[in-house]
DNA sequence: ATGCATCGCGCG
DNA sequence: AAAGCGCGCGATGCAT
């Protein structure tokens, strides 16, 4: 295989940029031109290539792509370009955004101009700036020259930083970034056109007669102040809550709040139906998102997943930032989910790892006999609830149930009782007056989970510190100092600028860390939720790599993985996800892992 | 006009 | 403080 390093060079104006557009619509929008592109070869000399789209097309057809593994900087960009303008696709994508995300967190910055400065490797130029709404055309001989040699530059800064970013990783993960820019890149999914149409006229519909059943306009019901007045007008008494994050006093108009929740059952009916109908206005979600897949659906034919790999410092993926769409957070129940389809031949295959952050929870901190409940295939929510309720395992009711299932999946994090009677009471509208009860009993039952608080609270002021140790169920995590903790994928959890802090108004003392915008708290509870969180994401990674080696890999929502599989084929591709799936990784040894799929035409049938 | 903070909400 | 956490987008309101 060749390792190609390339940059290329496209038209953008003020307006017309991907600060304004999304990768897609920038590609496939009206102005897109390609000016020209840098090549390097291996460490051959990088060469600069401009000229007519025919030209640069004959120029990229010299190459044999199924035997180049291509690098650049936001290579989701360039790979985009690659697949949407020139039909063309590498065997492998190597991003050193993607890397470097991984390796500095938030504290270096993405751009090559800081990566370049931070490593050394030299000055990017700043040629790029006269460029502003200019085409091909509009330059001057010298101009696209020196453009060349911006361009050249860039290209031998990006293959130094590949050297200096390459030794931080392992074959899984340069898979994984291979595979992320792949779903961005080389389209696979289609939508379903008709049903998306339909559903934004049944939207729009549905948001008219909303409208019509009260007398007030679309501000009013969006607006919060104005639909305070409004509620007043009609002698209500505005329902207020206090700001967790400014401490202001605010309206209480969310739709989980209990001040708007009692609107919806208010004596009088108008009020009744002005709470129903800012509900319905408000919600844009369906709207937009329709329109959007339509829109990408007629440009292209077919639907990118653009997913940003290492999003989370926990290493879990998020949605591409700035694509608009967010395909991890589609509505469960949703025409959209049903919308997106695989192609004519081919099922989408899905399944997702149950209960993995208890699972992966209880083995960090050593709950064996949790364990070997899970493994014999055991209902941990039933044998707490059984605790909960002092009734036997095989008499515990759905409602005894839920509530077992609610503590077991917050409570291991650290959770009080306030958060899990609103959470059992959010799930199941019921009251948990005993709720501190509960909290209680967890605690001394699971005295391994709360020995793992302990241990984190030790890890942060090691890294506070700068020292070293290691801790969890066989040493899984190792704590090197202000670097962080080290998972099995050989990744780091960062908190950059931690430290130890007094509050000099409270007297309260904590640790703090920097966040993208401001600073937050580092407690034993949170570190044990980040460090489960990223090491499910460590077991589920693992399996991709092993998955995609004979499906490819549509999408990853944190523990549900979709692959796309001929239809003959179904039900073969099927078992073949949960195997690999549920096969424990070696340096979990003794984790029971199980998880359930289905496969169909659509997203929603899966 | 544009950027930023805040809130709300969707998923896990 | 034995404190659930991780994301991104859209809309609003306010500051520039």
């Amino acid at each position: 295989m060749q390792l190609m390093t390339l940059d290329i060079e496209s038209f953008y104006s003020k307006t017309y940029s991907l600060s304004k557009l999304t990768t897609e619509e920038y590609i496939n929008g009206d102005e897109f031109e390609v000016i020209g592109v840098s090549i390097k070869l291996g460490d051959a000399p990088t060469t600069w290539h401009t000229g007519s789209r025919l030209q640069i097309t004959n120029i990229l057809n010299r190459y044999n792509w199924n035997d180049i593994t291509l690098v650049a900087h936001n290579c989701f960009f360039d790979a985009s370009i690659l697949s949407l303008y020139f039909g063309i696709f590498p065997a492998r994508y190597m991003d050193t955004l993607s890397m470097a995300r991984a390796v500095h967190g938030i504290s270096v910055g993405g751009s090559l101009a800081k990566l370049a400065e931070h490593y050394e490797l030299g000055v990017k130029g700043t040629e790029v700036v006269d460029a502003m709404g200019k085409y091909r055309k509009d330059f001057t001989k010298e101009e696209l020259a020196r453009y060349g040699e911006y361009c050249i530059n860039d290209t031998e800064l990006t293959y130094k930083l590949l050297q200096k970013l390459t030794p931080h990783f392992n074959s899984t993960e340069l898979s994984l970034i291979d595979m992320t820019i792949r779903m961005g890149a080389d389209a696979k999914l289609e939508v379903d056109m008709l049903l998306l149409q339909a559903h934004l006229d049944y939207v729009l519909d549905e948001k008219e007669r909303l409208l019509s059943t009260v007398a007030a306009d679309k501000s009013e019901l969006m607006s919060n102040p104005k639909f305070a007045k409004l509620l007043e007008d009609h002698g209500v008494e505005v329902p207020m809550k206090v700001s967790p994050t400014t401490g202001e006093n605010t309206y209480a108009f969310a739709k989980t709040d209990d001040g708007f929740k009692a609107l919806l059952e208010h004596s009088n009916p108008t009020v009744q139906a002005l709470a129903l109908a800012r509900l319905g206005v408000k919600s844009t979600l369906e709207e937009t998102r329709t329109i959007r897949f339509m829109n990408i659906a007629n440009r292209m034919g077919s639907l990118p997943i653009p997913l940003k790999y290492y999003g989370a410092a926990t290493g879990r993926w998020a949605a591409g930032s700035g694509q608009k769409v967010n395909f991890q957070n589609l509505p469960r129940g949703s025409i959209l989910k049903e919308a997106i389809v695989a192609p004519q031949g081919q099922v989408i295959v899905g399944a997702d790892l149950s209960n993995i952050e208890l699972r992966v929870g209880m083995w960090v901190a050593g709950e064996m006999s949790a364990l070997k409940l899970l493994g014999e295939g055991g209902d941990l929510y039933k044998d707490f609830a059984s605790k909960v309720f002092d009734v036997p395992y095989d008499e515990v009711t759905k409602d005894q149930r839920f509530i077992g299932k609610t503590s077991q999946l917050s409570l291991i994090f650290g959770v009080g009782a306030a958060k899990l009677r609103a959470a059992v009471k959010a799930g199941s509208g019921k009251d948990l007056p005993n709720a501190q009860e509960i909290v209680d009993l967890y605690r001394s039952t699971y005295t391994g989970v709360t020995g793992l608080w302990s241990k984190c609270g030790d890890a942060i002021k090691a890294m506070a510190l700068n020292s070293n140790f290691t801790f969890g169920n066989n040493d899984i995590f190792a704590v090197e100092g202000t670097k962080g903790i080290k998972f099995p994928s050989g990744m780091y959890m960062q908190y950059p600028e931690l430290a130890h802090e007094v509050n000099k108004e409270t007297g309260e003392r904590g640790y703090k860390y920097k966040l993208r915008n401001g600073y937050d708290r580092l407690y034993g509870g949170k570190l044990t939720n980040n460090l489960v969180q990223g090491t499910a994401r460590c077991i589920m990674s693992e399996a991709m790599v092993r998955v995609n080696k004979r499906y490819p890999i549509v999408l990853t929502i944190h523990d549900a993985l979709y692959i796309l599989a001929p239809e003959d084929e179904a039900q073969e591709a099927l078992d073949f996800l949960i195997e690999e799936m549920t096969k424990t990784p070696l340096w979990m040894a003794g984790l029971p892992l199980d998880a359930e799929g289905k496969y169909g035409k659509s997203l929603a049938e899966c």
